[in-house]
DNA sequence: AGCAGCCCGCGACTTTAGTCACTGCAAAGC
DNA sequence: GCTTTGCAGTGACTAAAGTCGCGGGCTGCT
């Protein structure tokens, strides 16, 4: 991890957390701002530690992860450039709640706590805007207990497959062409399961002729079919 | 459910939300509020509504809920006096993204999202407090997330059961007496499972020695035994 | 070329979860 | 009193999840 003293109003009217400030708000937040840099793999913190500042990224990608005592690992989020980390220990006072790595080369700006909420004392608008994007995680996290609670893998995975062909799908001849955007351990985390189901499930579902698997490479060859499994609870 | 109109500046006071508000201030924010009466079992709001408003519980029990396809429930949080309800919704704007049920005859202060929000503005520290207010319940969220990805139910039950004995344990001769807040049914809701697995889990317990069962009034016989469990993942 | 490290497939197995159908019990209502 | 209704216990079963161990392929390094 780096440090580096850049001017960074710019990029920080870019974020969600603070578009819509003038250029001279955000130069009195900027010049409280540091830049850290992160490599591939590097831990910015860890669950349990205490939260000192804000995170907000610039470049780069990070997980949010929690991990258990087997080894486990349980996805939370995966955030991209615009978007905060850990919005919320800034604010209650508490330790990190899941721990967090970057996954790439991540570029970060730092604001210390105490900064950070004084700004929103005096920008009140910042704090509602903080709320906001509080609540988009809020969702993603209840969205996460319905499918653990209410859920097999299999549907899980076919959810993911389903979004994937629905997204950046390439339609041809024999079906949608999609990749899976990450190794199957990788995708197992992010579904709170291991590795094997993964593999497992895509032979089954290739066995039942909705997919062709190759690795990575998959071809949603029966779109309807897939999707189907979806509703009721199949 | 039933409307009422009473003077509720000192109620407003003692909720966490609002606490550390002069009394003006509290006035100001209680002209604009209304009392709402619900009755046990009565929905305060269904999943997916449009979210109008904030709600205070001024008295009795509201519990946070998802249901599935299949009709099985999973209760996200069970909230008390004090507290606040879906503040989040009021914030992002988006629909509620669980419902919301009255477990008892429940009064709740309710104040309309513009409003609200409009008090936040001129109150920068109100802001905060909600913060921090959603700090604990996202706390809560990521706990219930580990708890599903990573236990079994036999070892939330643990969980619950020595929370219990700790809590509102009365030692005994036997043991320490504990009584089951809800029923079965109700109790596998809130750790994402079905009633026979309480049932079936609480007799393995009584056969392991554990403890002694008689329908909810349980004596824990072994408490080092008990909470033995709860560590390495057994 | 050879080796190390990761990723994936897969068989065999155990454990946990969940479903269905039924019984018995006890309090509440008629 | 009887009956309805809701809660708890249980057996028998199916299905899903997870574990262990191994083999095989690909990549990149030396």
């Amino acid at each position: 991890m780096t440090i580096e003293r850049i001017d960074l109003a710019g990029v920080l009217g870019k974020t969600a957390l603070l578009s819509g400030l003038s250029q001279p708000e955000l130069q009195t937040l900027a010049a409280r701002t540091v830049r850290k840099l992160f490599s591939a793999d590097e831990l910015l913190f860890s669950e349990g530690e205490p939260c000192n500042g804000l995170h907000i990224i610039v470049r780069g990608k990070v997980r949010i992860f929690k991990t258990s005592m087997s080894g486990r690992e349980q996805v939370l989020a995966v955030n991209t450039p615009g978007e905060s980390v850990a919005e919320l220990p800034v604010f209650d006072g508490g330790p990190f709640p899941a721990s967090a790595v970057a996954t790439e080369e991540t570029e970060i700006a730092y604001v210390s706590r105490r900064d950070f909420q004084a700004y929103c004392m005096d920008h009140p608008e910042v704090a509602l805007k903080v709320l906001e994007v509080v609540g988009a995680r809020l969702r993603r996290l209840v969205g996460i207990i319905e499918e653990l609670s209410f859920t097999t893998v299999r549907q899980r995975l076919i959810a993911v497959l389903v979004k994937l062909a629905q997204g950046e799908g390439k339609a041809t001849a024999r079906g949608v062409e999609i990749q899976l955007p990450a190794s199957h351990q990788e995708l197992a985390n992010q579904l709170g399961t291991v590795r094997e189901l993964i593999s497992r499930n895509l032979m089954r579902l290739q066995a039942e002729g909705l997919l062709d698997v190759d690795a990575r490479q998959i071809v949603v060859k029966d779109m309807k079919g897939l999707s189907a499994l979806l509703e009721s609870a199949q």
